[in-house]
RNA sequence: GGCGCUAUCGUCUAGUGGUUAGGACGGGAGAUUCUCAUUCUUCAAACCGGGGUUCGACUCCCCGUAGCGCUACCA
Protein backbone atom coordinates (compact mmCIF):
# COMPACT_ATOMS: atom_id res chain seq x y z
CA UNK A 1 0.00 0.00 0.00
CA UNK A 2 1.61 3.17 -1.10
CA UNK A 3 1.68 6.32 1.37
CA UNK A 4 -0.69 8.96 1.75
CA UNK A 5 0.84 12.32 0.42
CA UNK A 6 -1.51 15.34 0.51
CA UNK A 7 -0.87 18.83 0.12
CA UNK A 8 -1.62 22.30 1.02
CA UNK A 9 -1.00 24.67 -1.69
CA UNK A 10 -1.56 28.70 -1.00
CA UNK A 11 -0.55 31.24 -3.16
CA UNK A 12 1.23 34.16 -1.26
CA UNK A 13 -1.07 36.62 -2.59
CA UNK A 14 -2.59 38.09 1.19
CA UNK A 15 -3.07 36.47 4.98
CA UNK A 16 -3.96 33.04 5.22
CA UNK A 17 -7.62 33.30 4.98
CA UNK A 18 -10.04 31.02 7.40
CA UNK A 19 -11.28 28.92 4.46
CA UNK A 20 -7.63 27.93 3.46
CA UNK A 21 -7.26 27.27 7.27
CA UNK A 22 -10.35 24.67 6.76
CA UNK A 23 -9.33 23.06 3.62
CA UNK A 24 -5.52 23.19 5.23
CA UNK A 25 -7.01 21.31 8.55
CA UNK A 26 -9.06 18.67 6.18
CA UNK A 27 -5.42 18.33 4.11
CA UNK A 28 -3.37 17.91 7.48
CA UNK A 29 -6.01 15.73 8.84
CA UNK A 30 -6.55 13.37 5.99
CA UNK A 31 -2.75 12.40 6.29
CA UNK A 32 -2.50 12.26 9.74
CA UNK A 33 -5.11 9.85 10.19
CA UNK A 34 -3.49 7.55 7.42
CA UNK A 35 0.30 7.90 9.01
CA UNK A 36 1.22 10.10 5.56
CA UNK A 37 3.12 13.18 4.81
CA UNK A 38 1.93 16.90 4.77
CA UNK A 39 3.36 18.96 2.37
CA UNK A 40 3.33 22.85 2.06
CA UNK A 41 3.89 24.27 -1.55
CA UNK A 42 3.80 27.54 -2.00
CA UNK A 43 2.08 27.94 -5.71
CA UNK A 44 3.72 31.80 -6.45
CA UNK A 45 3.61 31.94 -10.11
CA UNK A 46 1.39 35.43 -10.18
CA UNK A 47 4.16 37.64 -9.67
CA UNK A 48 1.73 40.47 -9.84
CA UNK A 49 -0.28 39.66 -7.16
CA UNK A 50 2.31 38.27 -4.34
CA UNK A 51 1.85 40.53 -0.94
CA UNK A 52 5.31 40.22 1.04
CA UNK A 53 4.36 39.05 4.54
CA UNK A 54 1.76 36.52 3.28
CA UNK A 55 4.40 33.98 2.91
CA UNK A 56 5.30 34.47 6.85
CA UNK A 57 1.93 34.74 7.76
CA UNK A 58 0.97 31.52 6.13
CA UNK A 59 4.01 29.98 8.04
CA UNK A 60 2.42 31.56 10.90
CA UNK A 61 -0.83 31.08 10.81
CA UNK A 62 -0.63 27.25 10.12
CA UNK A 63 1.47 26.81 13.57
CA UNK A 64 -0.30 28.88 15.52
CA UNK A 65 -3.24 26.60 14.64
CA UNK A 66 -1.45 23.38 15.41
CA UNK A 67 -0.57 22.33 11.79
CA UNK A 68 2.91 20.93 10.71
CA UNK A 69 4.28 19.60 7.48
CA UNK A 70 6.89 16.92 6.67
CA UNK A 71 7.94 18.96 3.71
CA UNK A 72 7.56 23.09 2.66
CA UNK A 73 9.61 25.95 1.53
CA UNK A 74 11.34 26.28 4.86
CA UNK A 75 11.64 22.89 6.36
CA UNK A 76 12.46 21.33 2.91
CA UNK A 77 12.15 17.84 1.65
CA UNK A 78 13.06 15.19 -0.56
CA UNK A 79 10.67 16.71 -4.10
CA UNK A 80 11.33 20.33 -3.50
CA UNK A 81 11.91 23.40 -4.12
CA UNK A 82 8.75 23.99 -2.39
CA UNK A 83 8.30 27.48 -4.02
CA UNK A 84 7.04 27.26 -7.11
CA UNK A 85 8.67 30.16 -8.71
CA UNK A 86 12.30 28.25 -7.92
CA UNK A 87 10.79 25.03 -9.80
CA UNK A 88 10.49 27.01 -13.40
CA UNK A 89 12.84 25.14 -15.05
CA UNK A 90 10.55 22.06 -14.48
CA UNK A 91 7.80 23.66 -15.90
CA UNK A 92 9.74 24.47 -19.17
CA UNK A 93 11.45 21.23 -19.48
CA UNK A 94 7.60 19.45 -19.71
CA UNK A 95 6.16 22.38 -21.40
CA UNK A 96 9.17 21.63 -24.30
CA UNK A 97 7.90 17.84 -23.95
CA UNK A 98 3.96 18.58 -24.56
CA UNK A 99 5.52 20.96 -27.76
CA UNK A 100 7.60 18.22 -29.30
CA UNK A 101 4.98 15.49 -29.11
CA UNK A 102 2.44 18.04 -30.88
CA UNK A 103 0.07 18.13 -27.53
CA UNK A 104 0.43 21.63 -27.38
CA UNK A 105 1.34 24.49 -29.40
CA UNK A 106 2.26 28.84 -29.24
CA UNK A 107 0.31 31.21 -29.17
CA UNK A 108 1.40 34.48 -30.21
CA UNK A 109 -2.12 36.35 -30.15
CA UNK A 110 -2.04 39.97 -28.37
CA UNK A 111 -4.09 40.26 -25.37
CA UNK A 112 -5.74 42.41 -27.55
CA UNK A 113 -7.01 40.41 -29.79
CA UNK A 114 -7.96 37.76 -27.03
CA UNK A 115 -10.02 40.79 -25.37
CA UNK A 116 -11.96 41.78 -28.30
CA UNK A 117 -12.71 38.41 -29.23
CA UNK A 118 -14.39 37.86 -25.54
CA UNK A 119 -16.46 40.88 -26.18
CA UNK A 120 -17.52 39.46 -29.67
CA UNK A 121 -18.60 35.99 -28.50
CA UNK A 122 -18.35 36.25 -24.50
CA UNK A 123 -17.85 32.96 -22.86
CA UNK A 124 -17.12 31.34 -26.12
CA UNK A 125 -12.72 30.45 -25.18
CA UNK A 126 -10.07 30.98 -27.53
CA UNK A 127 -10.76 30.49 -30.99
CA UNK A 128 -7.88 28.07 -31.17
CA UNK A 129 -6.34 30.59 -34.08
CA UNK A 130 -2.53 29.45 -33.33
CA UNK A 131 -3.50 25.99 -33.31
CA UNK A 132 -2.30 25.19 -36.94
CA UNK A 133 -0.13 27.91 -37.89
CA UNK A 134 2.43 27.16 -40.51
CA UNK A 135 6.20 26.85 -40.21
CA UNK A 136 6.84 30.08 -41.73
CA UNK A 137 4.39 31.87 -39.46
CA UNK A 138 5.83 30.70 -36.63
CA UNK A 139 9.32 31.23 -37.71
CA UNK A 140 8.21 35.01 -38.06
CA UNK A 141 6.79 35.24 -35.20
CA UNK A 142 9.88 34.09 -33.95
CA UNK A 143 12.27 36.22 -35.54
CA UNK A 144 10.11 39.41 -34.41
CA UNK A 145 10.55 37.95 -31.08
CA UNK A 146 7.15 38.51 -30.43
CA UNK A 147 6.12 37.35 -26.94
CA UNK A 148 3.57 33.76 -26.80
CA UNK A 149 2.00 31.47 -24.54
CA UNK A 150 1.73 27.84 -24.83
CA UNK A 151 -1.48 26.10 -25.18
CA UNK A 152 -2.82 22.64 -24.82
CA UNK A 153 -4.47 20.82 -27.69
CA UNK A 154 -7.87 19.46 -26.11
CA UNK A 155 -8.88 16.04 -27.98
CA UNK A 156 -11.84 17.06 -29.65
CA UNK A 157 -15.00 14.80 -29.39
CA UNK A 158 -14.26 13.36 -26.05
CA UNK A 159 -15.43 13.55 -22.98
CA UNK A 160 -13.07 13.73 -19.86
CA UNK A 161 -14.40 11.95 -16.39
CA UNK A 162 -13.01 11.69 -12.94
CA UNK A 163 -14.17 10.18 -9.59
CA UNK A 164 -14.78 12.45 -6.43
CA UNK A 165 -13.88 11.35 -3.60
CA UNK A 166 -16.89 13.35 -1.97
CA UNK A 167 -19.26 14.05 -5.10
CA UNK A 168 -19.07 10.94 -7.20
CA UNK A 169 -18.41 10.94 -10.98
CA UNK A 170 -18.00 13.87 -12.72
CA UNK A 171 -18.30 14.44 -16.91
CA UNK A 172 -17.94 17.04 -18.92
CA UNK A 173 -17.43 17.07 -22.75
CA UNK A 174 -14.58 18.47 -24.07
CA UNK A 175 -15.93 21.03 -26.05
CA UNK A 176 -16.43 23.17 -23.33
CA UNK A 177 -12.85 22.76 -22.66
CA UNK A 178 -11.05 25.74 -23.61
CA UNK A 179 -6.96 25.52 -25.15
CA UNK A 180 -6.16 27.19 -22.35
CA UNK A 181 -2.74 28.61 -21.34
CA UNK A 182 0.09 25.79 -19.97
CA UNK A 183 2.76 28.73 -20.19
CA UNK A 184 2.72 32.93 -19.27
CA UNK A 185 4.62 34.75 -21.50
CA UNK A 186 6.54 36.05 -18.48
CA UNK A 187 7.48 32.65 -18.44
CA UNK A 188 5.43 31.40 -15.39
CA UNK A 189 3.76 28.57 -15.60
CA UNK A 190 -0.01 28.68 -15.14
CA UNK A 191 -2.12 27.09 -11.75
CA UNK A 192 -2.77 24.45 -14.60
CA UNK A 193 0.43 23.29 -15.51
CA UNK A 194 2.07 23.83 -11.87
CA UNK A 195 0.03 22.14 -9.82
CA UNK A 196 -0.26 19.17 -12.43
CA UNK A 197 3.82 18.61 -12.67
CA UNK A 198 4.10 19.17 -9.07
CA UNK A 199 1.54 17.36 -7.67
CA UNK A 200 2.86 14.63 -10.19
CA UNK A 201 6.62 15.13 -9.43
CA UNK A 202 5.71 15.02 -5.44
CA UNK A 203 4.02 11.66 -5.56
CA UNK A 204 0.69 13.85 -3.97
CA UNK A 205 -1.53 10.77 -3.64
CA UNK A 206 -4.67 12.65 -2.92
CA UNK A 207 -5.72 16.21 -3.89
CA UNK A 208 -8.09 18.29 -0.96
CA UNK A 209 -8.66 21.47 -2.06
CA UNK A 210 -12.25 23.83 -2.42
CA UNK A 211 -14.66 23.36 -4.55
CA UNK A 212 -14.11 26.70 -6.64
CA UNK A 213 -11.37 23.95 -8.48
CA UNK A 214 -14.26 21.75 -9.49
CA UNK A 215 -14.59 23.07 -12.86
CA UNK A 216 -10.55 23.42 -13.46
CA UNK A 217 -10.64 19.61 -11.92
CA UNK A 218 -10.86 18.64 -16.39
CA UNK A 219 -8.01 20.59 -17.76
CA UNK A 220 -5.93 19.13 -14.86
CA UNK A 221 -7.18 15.42 -15.72
CA UNK A 222 -6.59 16.28 -19.53
CA UNK A 223 -3.09 17.08 -18.49
CA UNK A 224 -2.10 13.86 -16.06
CA UNK A 225 -3.53 11.81 -19.49
CA UNK A 226 -1.42 13.79 -21.94
CA UNK A 227 1.61 13.23 -20.08
CA UNK A 228 0.83 9.81 -19.28
CA UNK A 229 0.97 10.09 -15.47
CA UNK A 230 -1.61 8.70 -12.64
CA UNK A 231 -4.33 10.82 -11.34
CA UNK A 232 -4.18 11.62 -7.51
CA UNK A 233 -7.53 11.37 -6.08
CA UNK A 234 -9.72 14.41 -6.07
CA UNK A 235 -11.21 15.31 -3.03
CA UNK A 236 -13.12 19.00 -3.79
CA UNK A 237 -14.07 20.04 -0.20
CA UNK A 238 -17.27 22.51 0.26
CA UNK A 239 -16.68 26.35 0.31
CA UNK A 240 -17.59 28.51 3.74
CA UNK A 241 -20.14 31.54 3.03
CA UNK A 242 -20.72 34.13 5.71
CA UNK A 243 -24.21 34.38 7.11
CA UNK A 244 -26.73 35.67 4.50
CA UNK A 245 -24.84 33.59 1.96
CA UNK A 246 -21.82 34.89 -0.21
CA UNK A 247 -18.17 35.44 0.68
CA UNK A 248 -16.86 36.13 4.22
CA UNK A 249 -15.74 39.72 4.06
CA UNK A 250 -14.00 42.01 6.38
CA UNK A 251 -17.64 44.09 7.11
CA UNK A 252 -18.63 40.73 8.88
CA UNK A 253 -15.71 40.17 10.98
CA UNK A 254 -13.11 38.52 11.04
CA UNK A 255 -11.81 36.56 8.23
CA UNK A 256 -8.11 35.91 8.51
CA UNK A 257 -6.41 33.34 10.66
CA UNK A 258 -4.41 36.26 12.19
CA UNK A 259 -7.36 38.30 13.06
CA UNK A 260 -9.08 35.59 14.83
CA UNK A 261 -6.36 35.01 17.09
CA UNK A 262 -5.71 38.81 17.82
CA UNK A 263 -9.53 39.01 18.71
CA UNK A 264 -8.66 36.01 21.31
CA UNK A 265 -9.83 32.99 20.01
CA UNK A 266 -7.82 29.94 20.97
CA UNK A 267 -6.32 27.71 18.12
CA UNK A 268 -8.20 24.57 19.59
CA UNK A 269 -11.51 26.25 19.80
CA UNK A 270 -10.76 27.52 16.09
CA UNK A 271 -9.77 24.29 14.96
CA UNK A 272 -12.45 22.18 16.63
CA UNK A 273 -15.31 24.74 14.80
CA UNK A 274 -13.99 24.66 11.31
CA UNK A 275 -13.74 20.97 11.74
CA UNK A 276 -16.61 20.52 12.00
CA UNK A 277 -17.49 22.81 9.34
CA UNK A 278 -18.46 20.36 6.54
CA UNK A 279 -17.59 17.27 8.67
CA UNK A 280 -19.26 15.74 11.21
CA UNK A 281 -18.46 12.12 12.91
CA UNK A 282 -22.26 11.42 14.06
CA UNK A 283 -25.04 12.92 15.04
CA UNK A 284 -23.86 14.06 18.81
CA UNK A 285 -20.27 14.41 19.23
CA UNK A 286 -19.05 18.29 19.24
CA UNK A 287 -16.32 18.87 21.06
CA UNK A 288 -12.76 17.24 19.72
CA UNK A 289 -9.37 17.65 20.72
CA UNK A 290 -7.22 17.55 17.82
CA UNK A 291 -6.09 14.04 18.18
CA UNK A 292 -9.57 13.18 18.31
CA UNK A 293 -9.59 15.08 15.35
CA UNK A 294 -7.24 13.22 13.49
CA UNK A 295 -8.41 9.73 14.61
CA UNK A 296 -11.78 10.29 13.90
CA UNK A 297 -11.38 12.36 10.31
CA UNK A 298 -13.01 9.90 7.37
CA UNK A 299 -13.16 12.14 3.79
CA UNK A 300 -16.26 10.01 3.08
CA UNK A 301 -17.87 12.02 6.12
CA UNK A 302 -17.31 15.57 4.52
CA UNK A 303 -20.40 17.09 2.75
CA UNK A 304 -21.09 17.99 -0.47
CA UNK A 305 -22.90 21.18 0.15
CA UNK A 306 -21.56 25.01 1.54
CA UNK A 307 -21.18 26.03 5.24
CA UNK A 308 -22.35 29.00 6.98
CA UNK A 309 -19.97 29.99 9.12
CA UNK A 310 -21.39 31.14 12.61
CA UNK A 311 -19.50 33.53 14.69
CA UNK A 312 -22.07 33.08 17.43
CA UNK A 313 -21.11 28.78 17.49
CA UNK A 314 -17.53 29.76 17.59
CA UNK A 315 -17.91 31.89 20.23
CA UNK A 316 -19.28 29.37 22.05
CA UNK A 317 -16.42 26.92 21.63
CA UNK A 318 -13.89 29.75 22.15
CA UNK A 319 -15.86 30.04 25.62
CA UNK A 320 -15.90 26.61 26.66
CA UNK A 321 -12.10 25.51 25.84
CA UNK A 322 -11.53 28.52 27.71
CA UNK A 323 -13.22 27.34 30.65
CA UNK A 324 -11.59 23.93 30.23
CA UNK A 325 -8.61 25.59 31.05
CA UNK A 326 -6.34 25.67 34.15
CA UNK A 327 -5.71 29.29 35.60
CA UNK A 328 -2.04 28.81 34.91
CA UNK A 329 -2.45 28.68 31.29
CA UNK A 330 -4.93 31.26 31.00
CA UNK A 331 -2.89 33.48 33.08
CA UNK A 332 -0.38 32.90 29.79
CA UNK A 333 -3.17 33.22 27.33
CA UNK A 334 -4.27 36.41 29.08
CA UNK A 335 -0.98 38.33 29.97
CA UNK A 336 -0.49 40.09 26.91
CA UNK A 337 -3.52 41.77 26.27
CA UNK A 338 -3.59 42.95 29.84
CA UNK A 339 0.26 44.02 29.55
CA UNK A 340 -1.28 45.68 25.85
CA UNK A 341 -4.05 47.29 27.98
CA UNK A 342 -1.95 48.65 30.26
CA UNK A 343 -3.20 46.86 32.99
CA UNK A 344 0.02 45.20 34.10
CA UNK A 345 3.30 46.01 33.17
CA UNK A 346 5.70 43.44 31.11
CA UNK A 347 7.48 41.55 33.69
CA UNK A 348 4.42 40.94 35.84
CA UNK A 349 5.83 38.42 37.97
CA UNK A 350 4.57 40.61 41.10
CA UNK A 351 1.34 40.51 39.61
CA UNK A 352 1.19 36.69 38.89
CA UNK A 353 0.17 35.56 42.23
CA UNK A 354 -2.47 38.13 42.97
CA UNK A 355 -3.85 37.25 38.41
CA UNK A 356 -4.20 33.57 39.86
CA UNK A 357 -6.22 34.54 42.16
CA UNK A 358 -8.58 36.60 39.72
CA UNK A 359 -8.22 33.81 36.64
CA UNK A 360 -11.23 31.34 38.60
CA UNK A 361 -13.41 33.99 39.17
CA UNK A 362 -13.26 35.81 35.56
CA UNK A 363 -13.18 32.52 33.49
CA UNK A 364 -16.62 31.24 32.88
CA UNK A 365 -17.47 35.18 32.08
CA UNK A 366 -14.63 35.28 29.05
CA UNK A 367 -15.71 34.42 25.73
CA UNK A 368 -12.57 36.13 24.14
CA UNK A 369 -9.28 36.18 25.74
CA UNK A 370 -8.94 40.16 24.84
CA UNK A 371 -12.39 40.33 26.95
CA UNK A 372 -10.31 39.68 30.16
CA UNK A 373 -9.17 42.72 30.14
CA UNK A 374 -12.26 44.64 30.96
CA UNK A 375 -13.51 41.78 33.05
CA UNK A 376 -10.35 41.97 35.27
CA UNK A 377 -9.71 45.79 34.98
CA UNK A 378 -11.48 46.70 38.43
CA UNK A 379 -9.33 44.52 40.42
CA UNK A 380 -6.78 46.97 40.02
CA UNK A 381 -6.80 50.47 41.31
CA UNK A 382 -5.44 51.91 37.69
CA UNK A 383 -8.90 50.00 36.45
CA UNK A 384 -11.43 50.96 39.09
CA UNK A 385 -13.59 53.58 38.19
CA UNK A 386 -15.31 55.60 40.81
CA UNK A 387 -18.96 54.58 40.27
CA UNK A 388 -21.43 58.09 40.12
CA UNK A 389 -24.77 58.23 42.15
CA UNK A 390 -26.70 56.58 39.20
CA UNK A 391 -25.29 53.05 39.69
CA UNK A 392 -24.65 53.50 43.57
CA UNK A 393 -27.98 53.92 44.22
CA UNK A 394 -30.22 51.04 43.85
CA UNK A 395 -33.71 51.36 42.78
CA UNK A 396 -36.14 52.40 45.58
CA UNK A 397 -33.62 53.09 47.70
CA UNK A 398 -32.37 57.11 48.56
CA UNK A 399 -28.79 58.04 48.80
CA UNK A 400 -29.16 57.72 52.67
CA UNK A 401 -30.00 54.16 52.58
CA UNK A 402 -27.22 53.11 50.47
CA UNK A 403 -25.22 54.92 52.74
CA UNK A 404 -26.15 53.54 55.58
CA UNK A 405 -25.82 50.03 53.84
CA UNK A 406 -22.08 51.02 52.68
CA UNK A 407 -21.41 52.24 56.66
CA UNK A 408 -23.07 49.22 58.13
CA UNK A 409 -21.14 46.75 56.08
CA UNK A 410 -17.37 48.83 56.40
CA UNK A 411 -18.03 48.16 59.94
CA UNK A 412 -18.70 44.19 60.06
CA UNK A 413 -16.03 43.78 57.24
CA UNK A 414 -13.71 45.42 60.14
CA UNK A 415 -14.73 42.83 62.53
CA UNK A 416 -13.56 40.53 60.47
CA UNK A 417 -10.04 38.49 61.05
CA UNK A 418 -9.92 35.96 58.61
CA UNK A 419 -10.99 37.75 55.39
CA UNK A 420 -12.34 34.79 53.72
CA UNK A 421 -15.35 33.95 51.43
CA UNK A 422 -17.12 32.10 54.32
CA UNK A 423 -16.35 34.89 56.64
CA UNK A 424 -17.13 37.90 54.46
CA UNK A 425 -20.26 36.14 53.12
CA UNK A 426 -21.88 35.58 57.26
CA UNK A 427 -21.08 39.32 58.18
CA UNK A 428 -22.80 40.38 55.38
CA UNK A 429 -25.77 37.87 55.26
CA UNK A 430 -25.53 38.95 58.84
CA UNK A 431 -26.06 42.44 58.07
CA UNK A 432 -28.89 42.15 55.27
CA UNK A 433 -31.36 40.54 58.30
CA UNK A 434 -30.18 43.54 60.17
CA UNK A 435 -31.31 46.62 58.14
CA UNK A 436 -34.41 45.18 56.78
CA UNK A 437 -32.84 45.75 53.14
CA UNK A 438 -33.54 43.27 50.92
CA UNK A 439 -30.44 40.94 49.82
CA UNK A 440 -29.88 42.35 46.22
CA UNK A 441 -30.22 45.75 46.78
CA UNK A 442 -27.81 45.42 50.05
CA UNK A 443 -25.36 43.31 47.57
CA UNK A 444 -25.98 45.34 44.52
CA UNK A 445 -25.14 48.31 46.59
CA UNK A 446 -21.69 46.78 47.98
CA UNK A 447 -20.69 45.38 44.45
CA UNK A 448 -21.52 49.39 42.79
CA UNK A 449 -19.03 50.15 45.64
CA UNK A 450 -16.21 47.81 45.82
CA UNK A 451 -16.19 47.01 42.30
CA UNK A 452 -17.16 50.22 40.12
CA UNK A 453 -19.81 48.61 38.22
CA UNK A 454 -23.00 46.76 38.35
CA UNK A 455 -21.94 43.33 36.85
CA UNK A 456 -19.35 41.34 38.86
CA UNK A 457 -17.83 37.63 40.04
CA UNK A 458 -19.37 36.63 42.66
CA UNK A 459 -19.70 39.19 45.88
CA UNK A 460 -17.60 37.39 48.24
CA UNK A 461 -15.35 36.00 46.22
CA UNK A 462 -14.50 38.95 44.56
CA UNK A 463 -13.82 40.77 48.24
CA UNK A 464 -11.79 37.90 48.92
CA UNK A 465 -9.40 38.66 46.15
CA UNK A 466 -9.46 42.31 46.50
CA UNK A 467 -8.36 42.31 50.37
CA UNK A 468 -9.74 43.89 53.37
CA UNK A 469 -8.17 47.08 53.30
CA UNK A 470 -8.80 47.89 49.13
CA UNK A 471 -11.96 47.02 50.13
CA UNK A 472 -12.81 49.30 52.33
CA UNK A 473 -11.19 52.26 51.15
CA UNK A 474 -13.52 51.82 47.89
CA UNK A 475 -16.61 51.66 50.57
CA UNK A 476 -15.08 55.09 51.91
CA UNK A 477 -14.54 56.62 48.21
CA UNK A 478 -18.12 55.56 47.52
CA UNK A 479 -19.63 56.85 50.68
CA UNK A 480 -17.75 60.36 49.78
CA UNK A 481 -19.54 60.37 46.92
CA UNK A 482 -22.97 59.64 48.36
CA UNK A 483 -22.75 62.04 51.28
CA UNK A 484 -21.46 64.66 48.61
CA UNK A 485 -24.90 63.90 46.35
CA UNK A 486 -26.92 63.89 49.90
CA UNK A 487 -25.93 67.61 50.16
CA UNK A 488 -25.97 68.69 46.33
CA UNK A 489 -29.35 67.46 45.66
CA UNK A 490 -32.50 65.51 46.97
CA UNK A 491 -31.79 62.06 45.03
C1' G B 1 -25.53 33.66 -21.43
C1' G B 2 -22.90 28.63 -21.19
C1' C B 3 -21.15 24.74 -18.04
C1' G B 4 -20.81 22.63 -13.26
C1' C B 5 -21.64 21.82 -7.94
C1' U B 6 -25.23 21.99 -4.10
C1' A B 7 -30.24 21.84 -1.50
C1' U B 8 -32.97 18.59 6.31
C1' C B 9 -34.89 23.60 11.94
C1' G B 10 -32.35 30.83 11.45
C1' U B 11 -27.10 28.32 11.54
C1' C B 12 -23.72 23.64 11.85
C1' U B 13 -25.44 18.84 11.09
C1' A B 14 -27.38 13.14 11.93
C1' G B 15 -30.21 10.35 8.69
C1' U B 16 -28.34 5.98 2.98
C1' G B 17 -36.85 3.30 1.29
C1' G B 18 -40.78 2.21 6.60
C1' U B 19 -37.98 7.13 12.55
C1' U B 20 -42.64 10.55 17.30
C1' A B 21 -36.93 13.24 11.46
C1' G B 22 -32.05 13.10 16.39
C1' G B 23 -28.07 16.43 18.38
C1' A B 24 -25.50 21.30 18.83
C1' C B 25 -25.34 26.88 18.46
C1' G B 26 -28.71 30.76 18.68
C1' G B 27 -33.87 32.06 20.53
C1' G B 28 -38.18 31.46 24.36
C1' A B 29 -39.62 29.79 29.37
C1' G B 30 -38.03 28.09 34.09
C1' A B 31 -34.56 26.42 38.20
C1' U B 32 -30.09 28.01 40.94
C1' U B 33 -28.62 32.94 42.59
C1' C B 34 -26.16 39.05 45.25
C1' U B 35 -25.57 41.13 39.32
C1' C B 36 -23.46 38.92 35.02
C1' A B 37 -21.71 34.44 33.43
C1' U B 38 -21.62 29.25 34.22
C1' U B 39 -24.68 24.96 35.18
C1' C B 40 -29.39 22.32 34.90
C1' U B 41 -34.58 21.57 33.13
C1' U B 42 -37.85 22.68 29.29
C1' C B 43 -40.34 24.74 24.69
C1' A B 44 -40.60 26.39 19.63
C1' A B 45 -38.13 25.50 15.15
C1' A B 46 -36.63 21.75 9.11
C1' C B 47 -36.92 17.59 4.81
C1' C B 48 -37.08 24.03 -1.72
C1' G B 49 -41.35 23.04 -5.51
C1' G B 50 -43.43 19.63 -9.18
C1' G B 51 -43.47 15.10 -11.49
C1' G B 52 -42.17 10.05 -11.55
C1' U B 53 -40.08 4.83 -9.52
C1' U B 54 -42.14 1.99 -5.32
C1' C B 55 -46.84 -1.28 -1.31
C1' G B 56 -44.16 2.93 0.84
C1' A B 57 -40.13 8.28 -0.26
C1' C B 58 -36.23 13.32 3.40
C1' U B 59 -33.73 9.19 1.19
C1' C B 60 -33.63 6.83 -5.84
C1' C B 61 -34.60 9.29 -11.04
C1' C B 62 -36.23 13.63 -14.04
C1' C B 63 -37.70 18.77 -14.46
C1' G B 64 -38.01 23.47 -12.24
C1' U B 65 -36.31 27.03 -8.60
C1' A B 66 -32.58 29.08 -5.63
C1' G B 67 -27.54 29.62 -3.82
C1' C B 68 -22.58 29.14 -5.03
C1' G B 69 -18.49 28.29 -8.40
C1' C B 70 -15.98 28.37 -13.17
C1' U B 71 -16.25 30.72 -17.89
C1' A B 72 -8.09 35.12 -17.33
C1' C B 73 -1.38 35.05 -19.93
C1' C B 74 -5.50 34.78 -11.12
C1' A B 75 -4.99 31.16 -8.11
Amino acid sequence: MSTVRTRFAPSPTGYLHIGGLRTALFSWLFARHNDGIFVLRIEDTDRSRLIEDALGDIIESLRWAGMDWDEGPDTGGPYGPYLQSERRALYSEYTDLLLEEGHAYRCFCSQERLRSMKEKNPGQGYDRRCRNLTAEEIQRHETCGDPFVVRLKIKEGETTEFTDEIRGIIKTNNELIDDFVLMKSDGFPTYHLANVVDDHLMKISHVIRGDEWISSTPKHVLLYETFGWSKPVFAHVPVILREGGGKLSKRHGATTVREFKKRGYLPDALVNFIALLGWSLDDKTEVFSVGELISSFDLARVNRAACVFSYEKLDWFNGMYIRMKDKEELYDLFLPYLVDAGLVPEDSCLHRDYLLRIIPLVRERVKHLSEVCDQVAFFFDEGYVTPGLEFLVQKKLTAADSARILELCSASLQDIERFEVEEIENALRGLVGTTGYKTGQVFMTIRVAVTGRPVSPGLFETMQVLGKKRVQKRLRTSLSVLKKGEQGDNV
